[in-house]
RNA sequence: GGGGGUGUAGCUCAGUUGGUUAGAGCGAUCGCCUGUCACGCGAUAGGUCGAGGGUUCGAGUCCCUUCACUCCCGCCA
């Protein structure tokens, strides 16, 4: 028998009583009645809890031992009376009677609780990450994230995809976000970098001929962090398929993400067949590329209301003339909500940045009338042309905000969200999943005014080829798409421009000459001048899609050993200072900021 | 880079209009307790009120600066 047990801590029932048996695991906890003692003993599995009264030679040694010591037990296992069994645990119908113990590792005088359900500053929680990570909803998140990649890795065996690592040293590419770099001893001054996305690798590795890939693959990414997103470093499922369309891929993601949704969660799935939303509609009917679809509300454009001469709410006519836009949210049966209800929304848009959110209620006595501050401006017809644009029925309101387009966007996505909560409009028990198609291929940047790709540089233009019209850049569509999960982005893909003097075409719009692009993507060009086959592919977030399985706001509560919000690692004290010797060997010389 | 929130005992927090010696629960230490499962009871120790400066007779509390953590904006092909 192992020295260590013979049996885990969630492993014996009533089937066991009179064996002896060997349990090791840490003290959870311990109920002291000065001449009878009980002692939760927990490992990964679960907890038992063990007995030992004064009769027993150990019992004042037991009595001093610190919570979470590593202790072994011997001992045999005894039928609890009825009122004493706990069904709150597996192991609850019997107890460990304790014959002798053994000290297998102390513990000093914790920092923080294990066997608590409060909740901790995240500092404590990071430094102490070993001690976090006992505690019970967070081994499981990370129980669960162990499960539900391999599960994803044996469905993408089964689909005929095949593993593969690409390089974690690469070189650092212009396009995208900023770069962790690497510097090369052997080659002074130059750099790698840590790939943000294997984007390049699995284009090749479809050139190279394996036609399925897939890799749960980290990348890297030097940007600032948020709720759901790491600093650093996080992983995705990356996947390329050859000879595919954006069909084919849609497929076998919906497929793959189906069966994982209804695996590991109780949650419903609001589509079974994932909707498919274009770029610019999202934009217009949820203000966002990432709609939350469980939100009921939609945001519809009345600019044209605006130009009527039977409406005279001025400061918006006065802005809709210089080119600014109106849209609305309209709210359900919300006549009888209280003043403050509108004013605190009006108010919440106001401390977003906003000009703040006009409203009205629509009404009837005799005939149709806009109830609330700004209800004199319209004219029954102005009112009745809303209702007919919006759909907005008597009882309903109508929450308006008038901007420049970018930023009407931005606050009518914002206000969608707010006013859902306040009404508690959105269903926390439903995952709904949708895609977001037809992105542009380029967009202008607002600040410097050039053509820029808005996504993926590799993407494939939409339309035949030969008749794309490249002095029209910023309505040429991409093969480029996006999943989408209750207003959280969980991929974006494309098919793949495979095709040399297209691509060239393309970097050349967004202002890259020939020979940058040979000597930027010379991989990758090269080898799309060797015979590559179509190709397309996409990336799911595995944090992510593991948040929303455990019900997580935050990726920290399902990553291990994360960092923190300044990319510190407080456990392991990273990054920190390197010595002159290693510096020196790198040719590196520091020239910090005061 | 910008905005919001938080910072008081090892941990989680309370602390009123500025007023005597800054409190509670958990944890720790010591004692009592033979059926608990958030065991119970009693006692003890434990504080640079994040840091620095200012106003004031007097600052945990008001003002300024600064630091840390966090949420958001920017950023994230």
């Amino acid at each position: 028998m192992n020295k260590y047990r013979s049996h885990n801590c969630n492993e014996l029932n009533k089937s066991h009583v009179g064996k002896k048996v060997l349990l090791s695991g840490w003290i959870n906890k311990i109920r002291d009645h000065g001449n009878l003692l009980f002692l939760d003993l927990r490992d990964n599995y679960g907890i038992t809890q063990c007995i030992i009264d004064n009769e027993n030679k150990n019992f004042s040694k037991i009595e001093k031992i610190q919570l979470e010591t590593v202790i072994s037990i011997n001992g045999k296992v005894l039928d609890r009376s009825t009122e004493t069994i706990n069904k709150e645990i597996k192991t609850g119908e019997i107890e460990v009677s304790i014959e002798s113990f053994n000290i297998l590792g102390t513990c000093k005088e914790l920092p923080m609780p294990i066997f608590s359900d409060q909740e901790y500053a995240e500092e404590i929680r990071l430094k102490y990450r070993f001690l976090d990570l006992r505690r019970k909803k967070i081994h499981e998140n990370i129980i669960l994230r162990s499960k539900v990649i391999s599960f994803i890795r044996n469905e993408m065996s089964n689909l005929g995809f095949l593993e593969f690592q690409t390089p974690i040293l690469t070189s650092s590419s212009p396009e995208g976000a900023r770069d962790f770099l690497v510097p090369s001893r052997l080659n002074p001054g130059k750099f790698y970098a840590l790939p943000q996305a294997p984007q390049q690798f699995k284009q090749l590795i479809m050139v190279s001929g394996f036609d399925k890939y897939f890799q749960i693959a980290p990348c890297f990414r030097d940007e600032d962090a948020r709720a759901d997103r790491s600093p650093g470093e996080f992983y995705q499922l990356d996947l390329e398929m050859s000879f595919v369309e954006q069909e084919d891929v849609f497929n076998v993601v919906e497929k793959l993400l189906i069966s994982t949704f209804k695996k590991f969660s109780n949650k419903k799935l609001m589509f079974n067949k994932f909707p498919k939303i274009t770029y610019s509609d999202a934009l217009l009917k949820y203000g966002s590329d990432k709609p939350d679809l469980r939100n009921p509300l939609i945001i519809n454009d009345i600019t044209d209301i605006f130009t009527r001469e039977d409406v005279s709410f001025e400061i918006f006519k006065k802005l809709v003339k210089t080119g600014s836009r109106v849209r609305c949210i309209v709210t359900k049966s919300t006549q009888d909500k209280p003043r403050s209800f509108f004013d605190n929304i009006d108010k919440w848009a106001k401390d977003q940045g906003a000009s703040g959110l006009a409203y009205f209620t629509i009404e009837e006595s005799d005939e149709i009338f806009a109830k609330g501050p700004i209800g004199k401006f319209f004219s029954r017809e102005a009112l009745e042309k809303i209702m007919e644009k919006t759909q907005a029925k008597v009882g309903d309101s109508v929450f308006l905000a008038c901007d420049k387009q970018k930023e009407l966007e931005k606050i009518t996505s914002l206000a969608r969200d707010k006013i859902a909560k306040d009404l508690d409009l959105i269903d926390e028990n439903i995952f709904a999943f949708c895609w977001v198609i037809d992105y542009p291929m380029f967009e202008r940047d607002e600040q410097t005014n050039k053509i820029e790709f808005s996504h993926n540089p590799f993407s494939m233009p939409q339309g035949d080829i030969g008749k794309i019209n490249f002095e029209k850049p910023l309505d040429i569509l991409a093969y480029q798409y996006d999943i989408v999960c209750n207003g959280i982005e969980l991929s974006s893909g494309a098919i793949r421009n495979h095709i040399p003097e297209l691509m060239y075409k393309l970097f050349s719009i967004a202002g890259y000459d020939k020979k940058q692009v040979d000597e930027k993507f010379s991989g990758m060009i090269n080898a799309l001048s060797y015979g590559a086959p179509p190709h397309g592919g996409i990336a799911p977030g595995i944090d992510r899609i593991v948040m929303l399985l455990a019900n997580e706001k935050n990726i920290r509560e399902v990553t291990m050993f994360p960092m923190n919000q300044n990319a510190q690692d407080l456990m392991m004290d990273a990054p920190s200072n390197v010595s002159e010797n290693q510096l020196k060997e790198l040719s590196l010389l520091l020239k910090l900021k005061k």
